[in-house]
DNA sequence: TATGAATGAGTCTTCATTCAT
DNA sequence: AATGAATGAAGACTCATTCAT
C-alpha cells in the first residue's frame, strides 16, 4: 500500500514536471493527479526536492547501471558489429527514461542545489563510456584526457538525436534503426579495426 | 543613460542566473547588483521573464548569425582543412556565448513557457549546419532526414564538450585545439571523398 | 468550521471598509482583525475584489428580496396606508443592510469592474417598485417611463433619508416614524385615488 | 499658459476618473492623456489627492451658488409655477456638472479622507432647500429636523433621476421636461397653497 | 516652467510545509 | 497511515512622488 501510494506520487509528479516544468508544478498538483491528500505527500518525501532529487537520482542510476559493460550481452560485444550494438543500446535505453532525460535537458536542474545529480550522472556515464573504448582498444595512442573527450562528444551525440527525436518529434523506437545507421555513419572509419565492410 | 541601465541589468541578470539559476534569483538581488532601484527595472523590463526570453532571444540570434557561412571567411572554406575550421568556429562561438548557454543547459528554459526559444534556437543551428552539408556535399545520397539526424548529432557533440570544458571545468580557448583535434578524429574520414573545388 | 472562518472574514472586512474603505483595507488589515493567517484568506476568496463582490451580491439580492411584494405581509397591502407600510418596510430594509449600503454609497464600487453589481441592483429595485406601483394602479395613465421616472424617484429619496438618518446621524430604528411620516407627507395625496379593494 | 495647463489636468482628470474610477486611474494616464511629462503634475498639485479634492470642491461649490435662491431669476420664483421651475433648475444644474456627480456617485469619496467633501456638499445643498422651503412657507408648521428630512428626500429624488436618466441612460437636457412633470407629480399637493389648477 | 528617469515603500498573492484530528 | 485546513514567509510588481537637468 505504502509502496503503491509512493510510485502514484513518484508517476503523477514526472507526468507533471514533463508536462509543466518543476517550478510550475505545485504540490498540490501532483496530489490532486495522484488523487490524495497534501499532507500524504509528506510521508513519503522531506519536500518537494527530496522529490525530484530521489526521482532523478533512482532514474539516472538506473541508466548507469544500463550501460556498462556487464549489463550487456558480452557475445554481443565481441563482434564486428559492436559499434552498431552500443549506440542502438544506448538510444534504447535514452528511449526507455525519455520522461526524466525530457524534464533534466528541458527544465533544467530544477535550482542549483540540484545540479550535482545532472554533473554527477554525466561524470559517471563518461566514466563507463571511456572504460569500454579503453576495454576494446578503440582509440588506441589517445591520452586519457582525449578519450574523455571523446567520450562525451558521443554522448552528446546520443542525447541530442534521442531528446530530438524521441521527445521534441516524439517518435517511438521504429527511429532506431535510421537514427543508428546515420550515427554509425558519423563514426564509421572511427573503429578501424572493426569490420565495417558490411556497411 | 538608458543603455548603459539596460546593459547593467543585463550583465547582472546574466552573472546571477549562472550563479543561482533563473528561479533562485529574485529581481531584488538583480537590481541589488545593478546597483539601482527596484522600480528601475521595470522602466527596462516588463517583468522577470520578459528579461530573460529578451537576453536570451537575443544571444542566440547572435549566435545562429554567427554560424551562418556568409559569416565565415570564404577563403577558409574552401581548403580540405574545412571540416577542422568549422569545428573551430563553432567551438569558438560557444565559448563566447558560454554564459547563456550554461543557464539555457543548467537551468532549462527556467519555465515551458519559454521552452519556446530553446526549440526555435535549436532548429535553426540545425538548419545552418544541414544547409553547410548540402553546399560542400558532405553526405552525398543522404535523404534531408538522415541530414538533419546527421546536423544534430554533430550539433550535440559540440555542445556537451563545449560545456564540459569551457563551463564544467572552467578552461579558455586553450582547450580549442585539443577539442577540435579529438573532434576531427571522430569525423575524420566522414569527408574524404569531399572535393571542395566545386565551390 | 469553514463557513465560521468565512463569516468572520466577511463580518471584518465589513467593518475595516466601512472604516476606511475599499481600498485603503488591506487584506492583511482583515485577516488580522479576522485574527488568522493571511493564506487563510485566499481559502475562502480569490481576491480581495472577489470577496468585496461576493458580500456586495449576497447583501444586494437579499435586500431586494426583502422587497419583493410576496415577501411583505398582505393583510398589511389592503388598506389604505399601503404607502406607508411600504415605505417603513423600505426604510427598516435599508437600516438593516445600511452597512453595505454605505460601503456602496461612500466609497463607491470600489472599481469600475464591480460598478456592474450596483447597477444591477438598482435596476432590479426599480423593477419591484414598479411592479408595486402597477399592481396598485397608484399611478394611471402613466407610460412605462413615467413609472420608471417616479420609481427612482421614490427609491432616491428613501435612499438619501436613510443614508443621512442611520449613518451620517447615527440613529437607529427610533426615527422610523417621523422619516415616514415626512416621507407620506410629501406623497400624501399621490395616492388619493387608490381603492386598494382592487385584489 | 499656466492656467492652459491646469486646466488640461483638470480635464483629463475628470475624463479618466469618470471612465476608470479615482484609484484605477493612474497619474501617468492623466498626464499622458495631457500631453505633458509626468513632473509637470506636480507643478500644479500637490498629490493626485489634492486634485481631486480641488477639482472636487470647486464643482461642488458651484453646484451650491447656482442653487441658491439669488442666482434664480427672482421673477420666476414669484408664480405658481415655482416648484417646476426649481425642479428644472436643479436637474439643468446636475445635468451640467453630470461628470463630477457621477464620479462622487460612482466611485465614491474616492478615499475616507475625502469624504468630508462629500459630506459638506450635501450639507451645503440641504441648507439651500431648507431656506427655500421656509422662504416660501412650503411646509407650514414643520420643525427644523421635519424640513431637513424632508430637503434630504427631495435631493435624494433629483439625484437619483439625474444619475439614471442623464448618466446611465446617457440623455440629454431633453429629457428635461419628462423628468420634470413626473417630479413634480410626485409632489403635485405638496404645495397646497400653489395654484395648480393650471396642471 | 518643464521634463521623464529614477525611486522604494507598499501589497496582493502564491505555495511549500505543518499539524490537529 | 491519511487528511486537508491553516500557516506565513517570500517575492513580483505598482505607482505616487522626487529631482537633476
Amino acid at each position: 500500500m505504502a509502496v503503491e501510494k509512493r510510485d502514484k506520487i513518484v508517476e503523477s509528479a514526472l507526468k507533471l514536471f514533463e508536462q509543466k516544468g518543476y517550478h510550475s508544478t505545485k504540490v498540490s498538483d501532483i496530489v490532486k493527479d495522484a488523487g490524495m491528500a497534501q499532507g500524504t505527500f509528506y510521508l513519503y518525501f522531506k519536500s518537494k526536492e527530496d522529490l525530484f532529487r530521489s526521482v532523478a537520482e533512482e532514474c539516472l542510476k538506473e541508466i548507469v547501471v544500463a550501460l556498462e559493460p556487464k549489463s550487456l550481452d558480452p557475445r554481443e560485444l565481441h563482434n564486428d558489429k559492436m559499434h552498431d550494438r552500443l549506440i542502438r543500446q544506448t538510444l534504447t535505453i535514452y528511449y526507455q527514461n525519455r520522461t526524466i532525460l525530457n524534464i533534466l535537458k528541458r527544465h533544467g536542474a530544477a535550482s542549483p542545489e540540484i545540479a550535482d545529480i545532472s554533473k554527477q550522472f554525466y561524470g559517471n556515464v563518461c566514466e563507463v563510456v571511456k572504460d569500454m573504448f579503453k576495454h576494446f582498444n578503440v582509440y588506441p595512442g589517445y591520452t586519457d584526457e582525449q578519450l574523455e573527450m571523446t567520450a562525451y562528444a558521443e554522448i552528446g551525440m546520443l542525447e541530442m538525436v534521442a531528446y530530438q527525436w524521441f521527445i521534441e518529434k516524439g517518435y517511438g523506437l521504429e527511429k532506431l534503426d535510421p537514427l543508428a545507421e546515420v550515427l554509425v555513419g558519423i563514426n564509421v572509419n572511427c573503429l578501424p579495426e572493426t569490420d565495417v565492410s558490411e556497411g
